[in-house]
Formats: C-alpha cells, sequence, structure tokens
RNA sequence: GGAGAGGUGGCCGAGUGGCUUAAGGCGCACGCUUGGAAAGCGUGUUUACUCGAGAGGGUAACCCGGGUUCGAAUCCCGGUCUCUCCA
C-alpha cells in the first residue's frame, strides 16, 4: 500500500504515476488525505483530553495518599466528562484509521519512472532476447503428446483423483521435475541467497502482507475451517518472514530462496491457453526474493534479471525478456520483468518467470524496516522472482529439445537427472 | 483432544492497583582512566503516532482484543502462542 506520506508530499508525481496504469486515483487519494487530516486532528485532541485525565489521576492518586478522601472524590466527578469524550474520540479514531487503510488497500502501486503507459501484454516492451530458435523435425508434437508418449505426466489421472489442473507426474518425468528444482536452488545459494522451505499453508496477516488480501482470495484455495489459505507462490511466506521486524541496515540486503508448490485457483481461465502444462492449478516453483535499501533496489532487481537469465541459458531455452507496461502490471508492483521462453511445438511464447521490484508498497503493509546507519528508520524495498516456474519450463524443453525418437536433456541438467535422454 | 504453568525492553530478570516506561543485571555506544588493553567510574541505550523551525513536549504500547477503575504490567473475560504432563 501507499504510504501517506507519499501522498501528502509527492501527490503529483504518484497521480501522474497511477495514470500509466490507466486509473485516476485523484478522487480517492483527496478522501484519504482529508480522512487523515481529521485523524491526526482527532488524534491531538484526544491526546490533551488524555493528558488531562492522567493529571487528575495522579492528583487523586496523591491525595488518597495523604488521606483526603473527599477531595479525592470531588475530583473524580470531574473525570466523569473526560471519559465520555475521549471514549468517543477514540471510536472516531479507529474509524478514520480503518477508512483510511481500506481505501488505501485498493490503490495499486505506482509504476517506476521507466514504466511505459500500456494497456494490454501487446505494450509491454521487449527489452531482451537469446537463445537459438530450434528446428523441430516434421514430426514434431506439443508436450502434452510427448508427455504422454513418454508417460512423462498424467493429466487424466490427476483429474480422477483431484480435478483438472492437477496432473500427476511420473517416471523420468517426476525425476526431471526434482532434478530442475535442485538445479534451480542450487543456482539460487552459489548466487548466496538462503535456502527456506516454508509452510504451504498462511493465515490472513500474511495473505494482507504481501498483497493477495483483500480482494484476491478467489485466486486463492482456502482452507475455511482453519481460516488458512494455500500458497499461491513462495512469496507470501518467503516475504512475511521478515513482516514486522525492524532491521539494522547492515544486515541488508537479505536474499532468501525456496522451492514450493503453488496453488491457484485460476477462476476465470479457459480455452485453448490451459492446455497440458501451460496453466495448472497447482505446481512448483523456486522463488527468490530480496529485502534491500531503497537506493540499491534497481541495481537488486537487475541481478535477478541476470540470474533468471543465467538459468534459462544453462536450459538451453530461446527466450525473451518483457519490460511490463503500467496495464499489464501486477497490483503491487513497481516495475516487472517477465520472461517468456519460445515453446516451439506450440509456436508460442510462454511465461516462465516475473520479476518484480516492489520498492516499499509491501513493506508499507508488512511494516518491515530498517534503521540506517544515520540513525534513521524507514521502509526497505522488496523484490521477488521466479527462479523459475516449472510446468512450463517442462512444457518448452520437450517440445524444443525433442528429435524423431525422444528428448535430449541439456547438459547442464543430465548430472540431476541422471539420464541424458527420455526415449 | 484433556490438565496445568507461563508470555515484561536487544537478552536475563524484578514487579499483585497510583511515587513504574518499567528496579537490578548482561549486552551495546560514547566519555574518563591507561603506555595499550582489561577492570573500574560516568553518561546514554525501545517503538509508533502527534505537536514544534529546533530544543523539546503530548499520547499510546509490559503477547493480542475487550472489560472493571478516577487510575491497570498488576484485577476480570475472550483469544493466541510457548512449555510440562496426560491421551
Amino acid at each position: 500500500m501507499l504510504t501517506i506520506q507519499a501522498l501528502r508530499e509527492e501527490k503529483d508525481r504518484v497521480l501522474q504515476a497511477l495514470s500509466k496504469r490507466h486509473i485516476d486515483a485523484s478522487a480517492d487519494i483527496e478522501r484519504v488525505l482529508e480522512w487523515d487530516a481529521q485523524r491526526r486532528n482527532t488524534q491531538s485532541m484526544l491526546d490533551d483530553l488524555l493528558a488531562q485525565s492522567n493529571t487528575l489521576s495522579r492528583e487523586i492518586g496523591g491525595l488518597i495518599r495523604d488521606g483526603k478522601k473527599e477531595e479525592a472524590e470531588a475530583i473524580k466527578s470531574q473525570t466523569a466528562d473526560l471519559k465520555e469524550q475521549s471514549a468517543s474520540l477514540k471510536t472516531q479514531m479507529h474509524e478514520l484509521e480503518a477508512s483510511i487503510q481500506a481505501l488505501l488497500c485498493t490503490i495499486p502501486n505506482a509504476p517506476h519512472l521507466d514504466v511505459i503507459a500500456g494497456k494490454t501484454p501487446e505494450d509491454n516492451v521487449e527489452t531482451f532476447r537469446a537463445g537459438e530458435m530450434p528446428k523441430l523435425h516434421a514430426g514434431a508434437v506439443p508436450h502434452w503428446e510427448l508427455a504422454e508418449r513418454y508417460k512423462l505426466i498424467d493429466f487424466e489421472l490427476g483429474s480422477k483423483v483431484t480435478g483438472a489442473g492437477f496432473p500427476f507426474y511420473r517416471g523420468k518425468g517426476a525425476k526431471l521435475q526434482r532434478a530442475l528444482i535442485q538445479l534451480f536452488l542450487d543456482r539460487a545459494d552459489a548466487a548466496g541467497y538462503e535456502e527456506y522451505i516454508p509452510p504451504l499453508l498462511i493465515n490472513a496477516e500474511s495473505g494482507f502482507g504481501t498483497g493477495q488480501l483483500p480482494d484476491k482470495e478467489g485466486q486463492m484455495y482456502h482452507a475455511v475451517a482453519d481460516d488458512l489459505f494455500l500458497i499461491p507462490t513462495g512469496e507470501v511466506p518467503l516475504t512475511n518472514i521478515y513482516r514486522d521486524t525492524l532491521l539494522k541496515e547492515a544486515e541488508l540486503p537479505i536474499k532468501l530462496c525456496g522451492y514450493t508448490p503453488c496453488f491457484r485457483r485460476e477462476a476465470g481461465s479457459y480455452g485453448k491457453d490451459v492446455r497440458g502444462l501451460n496453466r495448472l492449478h497447482q505446481f512448483d516453483k523456486v522463488e527468490i526474493v530480496q529485502i534491500n535499501h531503497p537506493e540499491q533496489s534497481y541495481a537488486t532487481l537487475e541481478a535477478m534479471v541476470d540470474h533468471v537469465k543465467g538459468l534459462l541459458e544453462a536450459l538451453e531455452l530461446p527466450y525473451r525478456i518483457l519490460r511490463l507496461c503500467g496495464g499489464d502490471m501486477g497490483f503491487t508492483s513497481a516495475m516487472t520483468f517477465d520472461f517468456e521462453v519460445f515453446s516451439a511445438a506450440q509456436e508460442r511464447w510462454l511465461e516462465v518467470s516475473s520479476v518484480s521490484n516492489f520498492e516499499t508498497y509491501q513493506a508499507n503493509r508488512l511494516k518491515c524496516r530498517f534503521k540506517g546507519n544515520d540513525g534513521k528508520t524507514q521502509l526497505v524495498h522488496t523484490l521477488n522472482g521466479s527462479a523459475l516456474a516449472l510446468p512450463r519450463i517442462v512444457a518448452s524443453l520437450l517440445e524444443n529439445h525433442q528429435d524423431e525418437s525422444g528428448i535430449r536433456i541439456p547438459t547442464a541438467l543430465q548430472a540431476y537427472c541422471g539420464f541424458d535422454r527420455i526415449d
């Protein structure tokens, strides 16, 4: 959530930035500022009243100690009015605070200056492209056919046991999953990310911290009896490790990674996009997270992008990087780079990673701050990226590395798999 | 699932209604002392909101939320977490 301080001090910049998302937040922001002024006014009135009643209470205490009961009783009678007034101001304060927060939560993050103002994915800017486009043999087929032919993934069995979008991986297909996870974790480890195995269910506070709640609960599976949510991404538990914390500047940057399954209801998705591994309700992902000094966060974003590049190059996959336009960016992000690999048999680009800088948007919700070397406390910047999400990587590995008699495993992955071909 | 004990500052720990934002200790920072260090001595050492140009002031916070009271770390109720024992 945007900070009130930013709205107060640089409202025009924020409005301009938000216009890149094609939303006009000016009315909401005016309202927040107005409520905030009321809140401050209410608070100073309340503080005055409380100060008065504290003084009276101390007097009463003194009088009682001195045995002057009657004088004490006289002062007591003065406090009733103060009490009533302060109770009503307290209620007003709580209401104002709740209103401000509720409205602030509906305003998305302000995009960075370099983000362009497009509306749809077509407006995203391609910033980088690498890898060779594969030339497939005449009988090349999409991954879902390869998965069936070589008994790697069983979609129908998943539908029987759970439902559509919950495949079984089997045999070399299962081993390939483990190999990819291990490769990704080893790379993250080598890059200095500390590995965590987080819980897969999170509470509502954590959902709020990273921005899934309120309003996006429809995208998460909800364990109602215990009011817990299945994580849609490892970002949620990993980033929430640092909820309600005050760090020292010397502790930055914090670099975390973790492998988790991810669960997404994907309400509203349908059509050909969902074929095979293209869109699943449960999938595996290695996530990298960084918490850093505001002055460092864009250098960090670049480093995270480079890290993901390295993974795709190791897998010998052709890919491109897009800087998302304002209209296509996630609610909480200030700048996002998407990675897409070319899936040759489908002849489509598939999103396999999204790397974002949230600046202080999550940190403000998380209450994650650091005390600088100058003694001042400020919000950190949070960033995260998929490194990587498995299903579409598997889809493109299968499709791009297929030949007449099977599928070649890229060199970097062979030691992890324990085999160099699927056939 | 049942029974009991407990949750106080960076840490340990005192505190059962007012003189307690919180004794004492440890740690940490700065200063004095010293040839240098240790010890010793002194000073300082939470956060949020808010008022103020600043110095500084006000309010709130002793797991969380309610309540009793003129006044709550302290009493009451609910929740939560930790520990011990039982199943």
